[in-house]
Order: C-alpha cells, then structure tokens, then sequence
DNA sequence: CTAAGTGCAAATCTTTTGCAACTTA
DNA sequence: TAAGTTGCAAAAGATTTGCACTTAG
C-alpha cells in the first residue's frame, strides 16, 4: 500500500524523500479514520521526526493530484483526508463520533441524473456527498 | 418572503435590527444565487449604507439558527449562504459557472439508508450533498 | 431601562507562499 | 548537477471575538 504510492509517486515524477514516506505513514496508520493536516503533523510529533505543516500541506496536496487521497470537508473542521486507492467513484461514511470511515460504492446520485435534468434544467457534472452517522462500534456504545 | 423571516427572528426572540433587514434585503434580492457572506457584504456596500463583516456574520450565523438559511460549502471557495424558508429535506444542485442553485426533493440518500447499514455496519444520521452541474442558460451558451 | 445588536480593531484558525538551503534521482 | 523538496517565517483569506457604544422592545 504504502510501497504502491511510492510508485505511483515516481511514476508522475515526484521524488520520495523521507518526509513524503513519513506522511504516507501517518495515512496508512490512520488506517479508515479521517486526518487533518494538524493530525498528521501531531501524529508524527509523537512518532517521528517531526515535519513542518507546511511540508504536510504541500504532499498532501501531491497525493490528491496522483488521486491516492481524497479530501473530506465537514462542517466546522479543518478539511480532512484519507487514503484512497482506488479509482471507482465512491462516497464515505463517516462515523461523528470516533472518526471512522467506510466508503461505499452504490452511488445514489447517479440514479437520479436524468430526474434532475428534467425538473431543474441542471446537467450535472459532479457531486459530492459525505454521510454522517455512528459507526458500528460507536452505536453499540451509545445503546449501553 | 423578508416579512415571514423577520417574523421567525421576533418570534425566536432576536430584535430586528436595520442591519439585519439589510442582510435580509440582500439574500432576497440574490434569490436563488449562492452568496458568500464577502458578496453579501460588497451588495450592501454598493447598494444600501454599509454594515461591518463582523455584523454579517453574526447575522448569517442567527439566520443558520433558526433554519432560514442554507450553508453550501464547496471546496476553494469562502462558505455561501442562501434563503431556505421550507422545512423539507432537500438539497441543492449548483451551476458552477454563475453560481445560480436550485433545489431538489428527491432525496436519493434515503432510499440507500438500510444498503447502507447492512453493507457498512454504520447507522447514518444525516448527509450533506450537494450536485455540481451547469443551469440551462449555462449549458445553452457553452454549446454557442 | 436593559438585553441584544453593532462597529471597530485585534485575534484566531487554516492554508499558502517566497526563499535560501538541502536532497534525490 | 539540475530539478524537486524542505523548513522557516511571513502572508493571506475566512471567520470569530472583546469591548465600549448604540438601539430595539
């Protein structure tokens, strides 16, 4: 996983060095939790040499040009991201209580492409969706 | 359309104020045009006496509070804002090339709710979407 | 009269940028 | 060695806040 990104990183010309492999680490060990830039950079903090923000910006940035990262903006947040690997289309599910995510992939939008241009006149082009709600282990939780 | 919001802001105790009439004034005048609370702030400067950023915010935040208006937050962009008056769940299909929005009913997240909590084990509790396309008159000048 | 709203200036938070020094390929 | 990357400091953009003053009810 970590190893595929290097590549693909190579692939469209980018150099690795050891701070683009620290943050692909941070990603990798956020596993389905969502990360800040501000995580990242508290992550590795803690765990490795540290790194600048500005330093975390500008890769993150990177790995959502190669499309290995996909950006999620909620409400009152920093924008967050995660790892994201493959090229289907793909929505996430993002638990409001712990953070965890989960993408599904039967998207509903796309159902409903032709009822919108007949009623709004809109041709759509792009749509973007974040759903909130309580992970498995979090709904558990709350039901105690 | 001013008048039912003004009345909404008494009846949840807010003093109306000439500032917030003017912001008001501004929302309705846009109709169903996405603005930023920047944009709402240069209308008024251009068309009514000036009122502070500050105070427009703190109005757009009252206006969010009791559920008259709508935040659309799309990425690069400052947060826009536009009147909701209804209280059905709806979302909002935006023309990326003049920023005219309109809403649609349909739902297409609800009818995923039970797909969703099978296949993620996650119970969803609300959603943001928000479509992306061009308005008619749009798509009618790009084909020219 | 008094609680709420306002303008102003300053602060905050997130993200971006310029630049000189450093690394990777 | 050349081009890309980094750290640092500073800037930029959006939004929020403290406070003394004003105003609606």
């Amino acid at each position: 996983m970590q190893d595929s990104i290097e590549y693909k990183l190579k692939a469209e010309g980018y150099k690795i060095t050891a701070q683009s492999k620290t943050i692909i680490k941070a990603f990798a060990k956020a596993k389905n939790h969502l990360l800040s830039a501000e995580k990242v950079y508290e992550w590795i903090n803690e765990h490795e040499k540290s790194i600048d923000l500005s330093t975390i910006y500008r890769n993150i940035e990177i790995m959502m040009n190669i499309g290995v990262l996909k950006k999620i903006s909620l409400d009152n947040h920093a924008d967050q991201y995660k790892l994201s690997v493959t090229n289907e289309h793909h929505h996430h599910i993002v638990c409001v209580s712990c953070g965890r995510s989960e993408i599904f992939k039967d998207c509903p939008v796309a159902h409903i492409e032709k009822t919108l241009i007949n009623k709004t006149g809109f041709t759509p082009i792009e749509h973007k969706l974040e759903i909130l709600g309580y992970c498995q282990s979090c709904t558990r939780k709350s039901r105690d």
